[in-house]
DNA sequence: TACATACCTGACTAAAATGGTCAAGTTTAG
DNA sequence: CTAAACTTGACCATTTTAGTCAGGTATGTA
Protein backbone atom coordinates (compact mmCIF):
# COMPACT_ATOMS: atom_id res chain seq x y z
CA UNK A 1 0.00 0.00 0.00
CA UNK A 2 1.72 3.31 -1.03
CA UNK A 3 1.06 6.45 -2.08
CA UNK A 4 2.14 7.36 -5.93
CA UNK A 5 3.49 10.53 -6.63
CA UNK A 6 1.14 11.73 -8.23
CA UNK A 7 -1.11 12.48 -4.83
CA UNK A 8 2.22 13.03 -2.84
CA UNK A 9 3.19 15.94 -5.40
CA UNK A 10 -0.55 17.94 -5.97
CA UNK A 11 -0.83 17.87 -2.20
CA UNK A 12 2.84 19.29 -1.17
CA UNK A 13 2.47 21.71 -4.61
CA UNK A 14 -1.34 23.02 -3.17
CA UNK A 15 0.56 23.75 0.53
CA UNK A 16 3.39 25.19 -1.23
CA UNK A 17 1.14 27.37 -3.74
CA UNK A 18 -1.39 28.46 -0.90
CA UNK A 19 1.05 30.03 1.49
CA UNK A 20 2.60 32.30 -1.38
CA UNK A 21 -0.68 32.94 -3.08
CA UNK A 22 -1.66 36.81 -1.17
CA UNK A 23 -2.31 38.94 -3.82
CA UNK A 24 -0.40 37.27 -7.16
CA UNK A 25 -0.23 34.05 -8.86
CA UNK A 26 1.89 31.46 -8.15
CA UNK A 27 4.20 30.48 -10.97
CA UNK A 28 4.67 26.69 -11.52
CA UNK A 29 8.33 27.42 -12.22
CA UNK A 30 8.60 28.58 -8.71
CA UNK A 31 6.37 25.90 -7.56
CA UNK A 32 9.22 23.72 -8.97
CA UNK A 33 11.96 24.95 -7.93
CA UNK A 34 10.79 25.29 -3.92
CA UNK A 35 9.24 21.76 -4.15
CA UNK A 36 11.62 20.23 -6.19
CA UNK A 37 9.23 18.58 -8.67
CA UNK A 38 9.72 18.59 -12.40
CA UNK A 39 7.94 20.88 -14.09
CA UNK A 40 6.53 19.50 -16.91
CA UNK A 41 4.92 16.69 -14.50
CA UNK A 42 3.45 19.65 -12.09
CA UNK A 43 1.54 21.01 -15.08
CA UNK A 44 -0.02 17.38 -15.88
CA UNK A 45 -0.85 17.70 -11.97
CA UNK A 46 -2.18 21.48 -12.73
CA UNK A 47 -4.89 20.78 -15.53
CA UNK A 48 -5.96 18.08 -13.27
CA UNK A 49 -6.25 20.71 -10.46
CA UNK A 50 -8.21 22.83 -12.48
CA UNK A 51 -10.54 20.88 -14.58
CA UNK A 52 -11.70 20.03 -11.07
CA UNK A 53 -11.67 23.68 -10.03
CA UNK A 54 -9.21 23.31 -7.10
CA UNK A 55 -7.12 26.00 -8.94
CA UNK A 56 -7.81 28.90 -11.28
CA UNK A 57 -4.88 29.62 -13.81
CA UNK A 58 -3.84 33.07 -15.39
CA UNK A 59 -2.23 32.78 -18.40
CA UNK A 60 0.87 35.18 -20.01
CA UNK A 61 3.49 36.86 -18.27
CA UNK A 62 3.12 37.24 -14.27
CA UNK A 63 0.44 34.38 -14.43
CA UNK A 64 0.19 31.41 -12.81
CA UNK A 65 -2.17 29.87 -10.78
CA UNK A 66 -4.62 30.90 -7.64
CA UNK A 67 -6.85 28.84 -5.47
CA UNK A 68 -10.52 28.33 -6.73
CA UNK A 69 -11.77 27.90 -3.36
CA UNK A 70 -10.88 28.22 0.30
CA UNK A 71 -8.08 26.09 1.91
CA UNK A 72 -10.98 25.34 4.37
CA UNK A 73 -12.95 23.90 2.05
CA UNK A 74 -10.46 22.14 -0.33
CA UNK A 75 -10.07 18.43 1.66
CA UNK A 76 -7.59 16.11 0.77
CA UNK A 77 -10.16 13.93 -0.59
CA UNK A 78 -10.93 16.84 -3.14
CA UNK A 79 -7.37 16.99 -4.17
CA UNK A 80 -6.94 12.65 -4.34
CA UNK A 81 -10.17 12.99 -6.45
CA UNK A 82 -8.99 15.22 -8.84
CA UNK A 83 -5.49 13.65 -9.59
CA UNK A 84 -7.03 10.27 -9.74
CA UNK A 85 -5.73 8.82 -6.61
CA UNK A 86 -7.65 7.02 -5.40
CA UNK A 87 -7.98 4.33 -2.13
CA UNK A 88 -8.55 0.64 -3.77
CA UNK A 89 -8.39 -1.96 -0.94
CA UNK A 90 -11.28 -4.22 -1.96
CA UNK A 91 -10.60 -5.85 -5.33
CA UNK A 92 -14.29 -6.51 -6.56
CA UNK A 93 -16.77 -4.59 -8.26
CA UNK A 94 -18.85 -2.29 -5.36
CA UNK A 95 -21.65 -2.03 -7.50
CA UNK A 96 -21.64 -5.53 -8.45
CA UNK A 97 -23.47 -8.42 -6.46
CA UNK A 98 -20.50 -10.76 -7.28
CA UNK A 99 -16.76 -11.30 -5.27
CA UNK A 100 -13.36 -10.72 -6.61
CA UNK A 101 -13.16 -14.78 -6.62
CA UNK A 102 -16.25 -14.82 -9.69
CA UNK A 103 -18.44 -16.05 -7.51
CA UNK A 104 -21.83 -15.23 -6.85
CA UNK A 105 -21.34 -14.09 -3.35
CA UNK A 106 -18.64 -11.76 -1.78
CA UNK A 107 -15.46 -12.51 -0.51
CA UNK A 108 -14.91 -13.75 3.27
CA UNK A 109 -12.24 -10.70 3.23
CA UNK A 110 -14.62 -8.19 1.60
CA UNK A 111 -16.49 -6.28 4.88
CA UNK A 112 -12.69 -5.97 5.73
CA UNK A 113 -11.15 -4.14 3.15
CA UNK A 114 -14.32 -2.05 2.91
CA UNK A 115 -14.15 -0.93 6.49
CA UNK A 116 -10.38 -0.23 6.01
CA UNK A 117 -11.46 1.85 2.82
CA UNK A 118 -13.62 4.07 5.05
CA UNK A 119 -11.05 4.37 7.56
CA UNK A 120 -8.42 5.62 5.17
CA UNK A 121 -11.14 8.38 3.44
CA UNK A 122 -12.13 9.61 6.78
CA UNK A 123 -8.66 10.55 6.97
CA UNK A 124 -8.77 12.35 3.80
CA UNK A 125 -12.37 13.83 3.85
CA UNK A 126 -11.43 15.37 7.82
CA UNK A 127 -8.19 17.26 6.54
CA UNK A 128 -8.37 20.44 4.76
CA UNK A 129 -5.63 22.50 2.73
CA UNK A 130 -5.99 24.83 5.84
CA UNK A 131 -5.37 22.19 8.30
CA UNK A 132 -2.05 21.58 6.27
CA UNK A 133 -0.95 25.29 5.92
CA UNK A 134 -1.38 25.79 9.45
CA UNK A 135 0.46 22.47 10.60
CA UNK A 136 3.33 24.18 8.86
CA UNK A 137 3.27 27.51 9.95
CA UNK A 138 3.51 25.82 13.51
CA UNK A 139 6.91 23.85 12.64
CA UNK A 140 8.43 26.83 11.17
CA UNK A 141 7.09 29.51 13.19
CA UNK B 1 -3.10 3.96 -2.78
CA UNK B 2 -3.78 -0.02 -2.93
CA UNK B 3 -3.82 -3.21 -1.27
CA UNK B 4 -1.39 -5.79 -3.31
CA UNK B 5 -3.13 -9.23 -3.91
CA UNK B 6 -0.24 -10.72 -1.72
CA UNK B 7 -1.93 -9.37 1.77
CA UNK B 8 -5.18 -9.45 0.17
CA UNK B 9 -4.59 -13.32 -0.35
CA UNK B 10 -2.59 -13.74 3.12
CA UNK B 11 -5.67 -12.45 5.04
CA UNK B 12 -8.25 -14.58 2.98
CA UNK B 13 -6.10 -17.35 3.11
CA UNK B 14 -5.37 -17.09 6.87
CA UNK B 15 -9.52 -16.95 7.69
CA UNK B 16 -10.00 -19.64 5.52
CA UNK B 17 -7.59 -21.54 7.08
CA UNK B 18 -8.65 -20.63 10.51
CA UNK B 19 -11.94 -21.40 10.34
CA UNK B 20 -11.28 -25.21 8.85
CA UNK B 21 -8.22 -25.80 11.48
CA UNK B 22 -10.42 -27.99 14.03
CA UNK B 23 -7.71 -31.39 13.97
CA UNK B 24 -6.68 -31.82 10.63
CA UNK B 25 -4.24 -29.27 8.88
CA UNK B 26 -5.38 -27.93 5.99
CA UNK B 27 -3.15 -28.53 2.71
CA UNK B 28 -3.03 -25.20 0.11
CA UNK B 29 -4.99 -27.19 -1.87
CA UNK B 30 -8.34 -26.99 -0.71
CA UNK B 31 -7.69 -23.38 0.53
CA UNK B 32 -6.76 -22.88 -3.65
CA UNK B 33 -9.97 -24.15 -4.51
CA UNK B 34 -12.29 -22.74 -1.83
CA UNK B 35 -10.68 -19.47 -2.35
CA UNK B 36 -9.68 -19.43 -5.85
CA UNK B 37 -6.44 -18.39 -5.31
CA UNK B 38 -3.55 -19.50 -7.63
CA UNK B 39 -2.07 -22.31 -5.57
CA UNK B 40 1.71 -21.99 -7.00
CA UNK B 41 0.62 -18.46 -5.64
CA UNK B 42 -0.40 -19.24 -2.00
CA UNK B 43 2.82 -21.27 -1.75
CA UNK B 44 5.29 -18.46 -1.85
CA UNK B 45 2.49 -16.79 0.72
CA UNK B 46 2.93 -19.76 3.07
CA UNK B 47 6.33 -19.55 2.68
CA UNK B 48 6.69 -16.32 4.34
CA UNK B 49 3.90 -16.95 6.74
CA UNK B 50 6.11 -19.69 7.97
CA UNK B 51 9.25 -17.98 8.50
CA UNK B 52 7.22 -15.34 10.66
CA UNK B 53 5.77 -18.34 12.74
CA UNK B 54 2.37 -17.62 11.60
CA UNK B 55 1.82 -20.79 10.52
CA UNK B 56 3.24 -24.52 11.03
CA UNK B 57 3.64 -26.79 8.26
CA UNK B 58 3.43 -30.75 8.09
CA UNK B 59 4.80 -32.35 5.12
CA UNK B 60 3.53 -35.25 3.58
CA UNK B 61 -0.23 -37.00 3.03
CA UNK B 62 -2.45 -35.31 4.87
CA UNK B 63 -0.09 -32.46 5.79
CA UNK B 64 -1.10 -28.99 5.14
CA UNK B 65 -0.56 -26.34 7.49
CA UNK B 66 -1.70 -25.07 11.08
CA UNK B 67 -1.60 -21.73 12.71
CA UNK B 68 1.03 -21.61 14.82
CA UNK B 69 -0.82 -19.38 17.67
CA UNK B 70 -4.11 -18.20 18.65
CA UNK B 71 -5.47 -15.81 16.34
CA UNK B 72 -6.53 -13.33 18.89
CA UNK B 73 -2.49 -12.99 19.14
CA UNK B 74 -2.24 -12.74 15.25
CA UNK B 75 -2.97 -9.33 14.23
CA UNK B 76 -3.04 -7.88 10.57
CA UNK B 77 -0.07 -5.92 11.45
CA UNK B 78 1.71 -9.41 11.94
CA UNK B 79 0.28 -10.83 8.51
CA UNK B 80 1.12 -7.98 6.91
CA UNK B 81 4.85 -7.59 7.99
CA UNK B 82 5.13 -11.06 6.91
CA UNK B 83 4.23 -10.95 3.17
CA UNK B 84 5.82 -7.67 2.88
CA UNK B 85 2.88 -5.89 2.08
CA UNK B 86 3.85 -2.75 3.85
CA UNK B 87 2.03 0.57 3.82
CA UNK B 88 4.67 3.36 2.89
CA UNK B 89 3.33 7.15 2.81
CA UNK B 90 6.27 8.89 3.42
CA UNK B 91 8.87 9.20 0.43
CA UNK B 92 11.65 9.76 2.50
CA UNK B 93 13.89 7.25 4.59
CA UNK B 94 12.32 7.72 7.89
CA UNK B 95 15.61 7.90 9.98
CA UNK B 96 17.23 10.34 7.95
CA UNK B 97 16.76 13.72 8.80
CA UNK B 98 17.16 14.92 5.58
CA UNK B 99 14.05 14.99 3.23
CA UNK B 100 12.33 13.10 0.21
CA UNK B 101 13.73 16.31 -1.85
CA UNK B 102 17.26 16.17 -0.91
CA UNK B 103 17.02 19.08 1.02
CA UNK B 104 18.31 19.07 4.49
CA UNK B 105 15.28 19.57 6.13
CA UNK B 106 11.61 17.26 5.72
CA UNK B 107 9.24 18.42 2.89
CA UNK B 108 6.25 20.52 3.67
CA UNK B 109 3.90 17.15 3.81
CA UNK B 110 5.99 14.95 5.77
CA UNK B 111 4.01 15.09 8.99
CA UNK B 112 0.73 14.52 7.26
CA UNK B 113 2.04 11.57 5.72
CA UNK B 114 3.20 10.43 8.90
CA UNK B 115 0.40 11.06 10.37
CA UNK B 116 -1.49 9.20 7.75
CA UNK B 117 0.41 6.34 7.85
CA UNK B 118 0.04 6.02 11.99
CA UNK B 119 -3.88 6.31 11.24
CA UNK B 120 -3.93 3.49 9.07
CA UNK B 121 -1.64 1.49 10.63
CA UNK B 122 -3.18 1.46 14.08
CA UNK B 123 -6.43 -0.49 11.88
CA UNK B 124 -3.93 -3.05 11.24
CA UNK B 125 -2.72 -2.95 14.82
CA UNK B 126 -6.22 -3.50 16.55
CA UNK B 127 -7.40 -6.07 14.18
CA UNK B 128 -7.01 -9.44 15.49
CA UNK B 129 -7.91 -12.81 12.90
CA UNK B 130 -10.19 -13.94 15.20
CA UNK B 131 -12.45 -10.90 14.66
CA UNK B 132 -12.44 -11.60 10.81
CA UNK B 133 -13.28 -15.18 11.93
CA UNK B 134 -16.08 -13.69 14.27
CA UNK B 135 -17.48 -11.30 11.70
CA UNK B 136 -17.67 -13.95 9.39
CA UNK B 137 -19.57 -16.46 11.22
CA UNK B 138 -22.01 -14.10 11.35
CA UNK B 139 -22.41 -12.48 8.13
CA UNK B 140 -22.97 -16.90 7.34
CA UNK B 141 -24.61 -17.84 10.79
C1' DT C 1 4.54 45.09 -32.08
C1' DA C 2 8.02 41.95 -30.42
C1' DC C 3 9.18 38.87 -27.02
C1' DA C 4 9.61 36.57 -22.87
C1' DT C 5 6.95 34.24 -19.56
C1' DA C 6 3.88 30.93 -18.32
C1' DC C 7 0.01 28.06 -19.22
C1' DC C 8 -1.71 24.00 -22.26
C1' DT C 9 -1.88 19.44 -24.55
C1' DG C 10 -0.80 15.01 -26.06
C1' DA C 11 2.33 11.54 -27.20
C1' DC C 12 5.85 8.82 -25.68
C1' DT C 13 8.84 5.79 -22.66
C1' DA C 14 12.24 3.69 -19.22
C1' DA C 15 12.02 1.52 -15.09
C1' DA C 16 9.74 -0.66 -11.38
C1' DA C 17 6.18 -3.26 -9.35
C1' DT C 18 2.75 -6.71 -9.67
C1' DG C 19 0.83 -11.05 -10.02
C1' DG C 20 1.67 -14.56 -11.13
C1' DT C 21 3.78 -19.40 -13.68
C1' DC C 22 7.08 -23.17 -14.07
C1' DA C 23 10.31 -26.62 -12.80
C1' DA C 24 12.46 -29.55 -9.78
C1' DG C 25 12.78 -31.01 -5.80
C1' DT C 26 11.86 -33.34 -0.44
C1' DT C 27 9.00 -35.42 3.07
C1' DT C 28 5.89 -38.74 4.90
C1' DA C 29 1.25 -41.26 5.61
C1' DG C 30 -0.79 -45.26 4.14
C1' DC D 1 6.37 -47.47 -3.10
C1' DT D 2 3.69 -43.93 -4.29
C1' DA D 3 0.72 -40.07 -4.14
C1' DA D 4 -0.24 -35.95 -1.55
C1' DA D 5 1.53 -32.00 0.00
C1' DC D 6 5.17 -28.92 1.40
C1' DT D 7 9.76 -26.37 -0.42
C1' DT D 8 12.63 -23.53 -3.18
C1' DG D 9 14.09 -20.61 -6.64
C1' DA D 10 14.06 -18.97 -11.12
C1' DC D 11 11.51 -16.80 -14.50
C1' DC D 12 8.28 -13.66 -16.98
C1' DA D 13 4.23 -11.00 -19.08
C1' DT D 14 1.62 -7.16 -18.06
C1' DT D 15 0.56 -3.02 -15.89
C1' DT D 16 1.59 1.03 -13.46
C1' DT D 17 4.43 4.73 -12.34
C1' DA D 18 6.84 8.69 -12.87
C1' DG D 19 8.13 11.07 -15.47
C1' DT D 20 10.21 13.43 -20.43
C1' DC D 21 9.63 15.70 -24.81
C1' DA D 22 7.84 18.47 -28.27
C1' DG D 23 5.15 21.10 -29.61
C1' DG D 24 1.70 24.57 -29.07
C1' DT D 25 -1.30 29.25 -27.15
C1' DA D 26 -2.22 33.41 -24.38
C1' DT D 27 -0.76 37.84 -22.52
C1' DG D 28 1.70 41.46 -19.81
C1' DT D 29 5.46 44.50 -20.64
C1' DA D 30 8.99 47.15 -23.04
S1 LIG E 1 -12.95 -7.81 -2.15
FE1 LIG E 1 -15.04 -7.66 -2.59
S2 LIG E 1 -15.51 -9.74 -2.90
FE2 LIG E 1 -13.43 -9.91 -2.42
S1 LIG F 1 7.94 12.69 2.78
FE1 LIG F 1 9.45 12.85 4.31
S2 LIG F 1 10.45 14.62 3.61
FE2 LIG F 1 8.95 14.48 2.10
Amino acid sequence: MKLTSKGRYAVMALVDLARFDNINPVSLRDISLRQSISLDYLEQIFSKLKKNEIVKSIRGTQGGYVLNKNPNDIKLTNIFHAVDEKVKTVQCKKESKRGCNGKATKCITHNLWDELEIHINTFFENKSLEDLINDNKETRV
